[in-house]
DNA sequence: ACCTGAACACCGTTCAAGT
DNA sequence: ACCTGAACACCGTTCAAGT
């Protein structure tokens, strides 16, 4: 019946189409679940049929990297610098919005790929365009850092559930002691908690908008960046003395 | 002669001995070297007598980031929150400054250990003692990110050096080549590389004061919190409305 | 010349057999 | 009761044998 359900599975093999399946199964079932030996056979073709599209491992995530980097569409961007820098940004963080795996396996790259390096340069470009020394928008992008992707590093990646110790799924009445132990010990993570997590049965968080704290973080340094570019901000105390160090 | 060079090889494992040798091993070869197998030989010790001291790895990496973490020595410090924070701020950076590893551990890690909250715990604390809100806090904390711990996320881990299809050392001339076209094709990342790495022989980099990038951004944040405390910011519109969505 | 199965050198962890 | 070797179910990649 449903036979033709996959018409790609007998087509000839490619970089393209590893490419694509591995995006998908990283999607889907999670980046630790992806390797050479499963996405063989997702494709249905034997791992070392992989090797003639890709070298190794690592190449297959820079493909990866490169194919979602790829995707990011900025909106029709006006002059001012600002709206340029975070358009780019913003759009940067959509297109990774539905690849979670995107963020870890960038960091884990020893060096950029084409549309890193592509998108980089006109983030790059709109500052300079703005009239940001080349000095500014060097120290600019380092403060940005992975923000210039559109995703922050948080102290975890995961949601903080319970404490590291405990198994999951405590009693009731353990799980409440082991609360007001913690809320005495340290005080002011559990009232932060609490303050903020009220909708949310978890202990320690969530109810958290990502969203938000993103675009709070962003706007808190580019409103630093144009303060400093209006004074004229240099990282030398004189612009003809050399740097101490 | 030297027989007594390791005095500890003898004694019983413990928990502790474990996760010291765990912390050396890490710190020598690299966090991808460390094997239960690879420490359980370090440790002259069949791999499965590891398990005596941890449930499973998850627990020795949880154990490596407390030990690590609960080697941050915070100064003395003043009553301004301003040098409060930061100064627990700089003191975790260098804590955790010798284990390149650490950040990249803890971020792996599905829930904080009790020195990490602790941590979290002092740098809240300086906060609201410093009269800010605990809206603002909140969103602070958030903004700061893994920035609370000393590290921050830039785009790769590592230095960029060649371009990742590039193999390790290809001929000069064909070094040039690719250079002149990355100046064409990127010409604003050229720009950038160009002013800060004149010092260095690398293509793309290098020659950044990590420590100078780091304080910074940090500044730059501070700042922006400063202001919104001044200002009486907070997220909902007005006191008493709640927040859309 | 191309393709591919078996093999190599690893993993983390389970489990049953030995003391 | 404790300890531990062999085994299990995986990896990424090499390499030689088959077509």
């Amino acid at each position: 019946m449903a036979q033709q359900t996959d018409p790609a599975r007998r087509a000839p093999l490619s970089r393209d189409r590893v490419l694509r399946a591995a995006v998908a199964l990283a999607d889907g079932t999670g980046i630790e679940a992806l390797s050479m030996r499963r996405l063989a056979q997702e494709l249905g073709v034997v791992p070392m049929a992989l090797y003639k599209h890709v070298a190794n491992k690592e190449e297959l995530l820079d493909g990866m990297v490169d194919a979602v980097v790829g995707g990011i569409r900025p909106p029709d961007l006006g002059p001012d610098w600002r709206g340029a820098v975070r358009g780019r940004i913003l759009a940067a963080r959509e297109a990774l919005r539905s690849h979670p795996w995107a963020s870890q396996v960038i960091r884990s790259r020893s060096g950029p790929t084409p549309a890193l390096l592509a998108h980089m340069d006109a983030v790059i470009g709109a500052f300079r365009t703005g009239g940001f020394s080349v000095d500014l928008t060097h120290h600019a992008m380092h403060a940005l850092g992975s923000r210039i992707l559109g995703f922050t590093q948080e102290v975890f990646d995961a949601p903080p559930g319970a404490a590291p110790g405990a198994a999951a799924g405590p009693p009731a009445a353990e799980q409440a002691a082991a609360f007001r132990q913690l809320a005495e010990r340290y005080p002011h993570v559990t009232e932060l908690a609490g303050a903020t997590a009220h909708d949310d049965d978890s202990v320690v968080g969530r109810g958290c908008d990502d969203q938000f704290e993103f675009e709070f973080a962003l706007d808190l340094l580019l409103d630093g960046f144009e303060r400093l570019r209006q004074q004229g901000w240099t990282s030398s105390p004189s612009p003809a003395g050399g740097r101490a160090g």
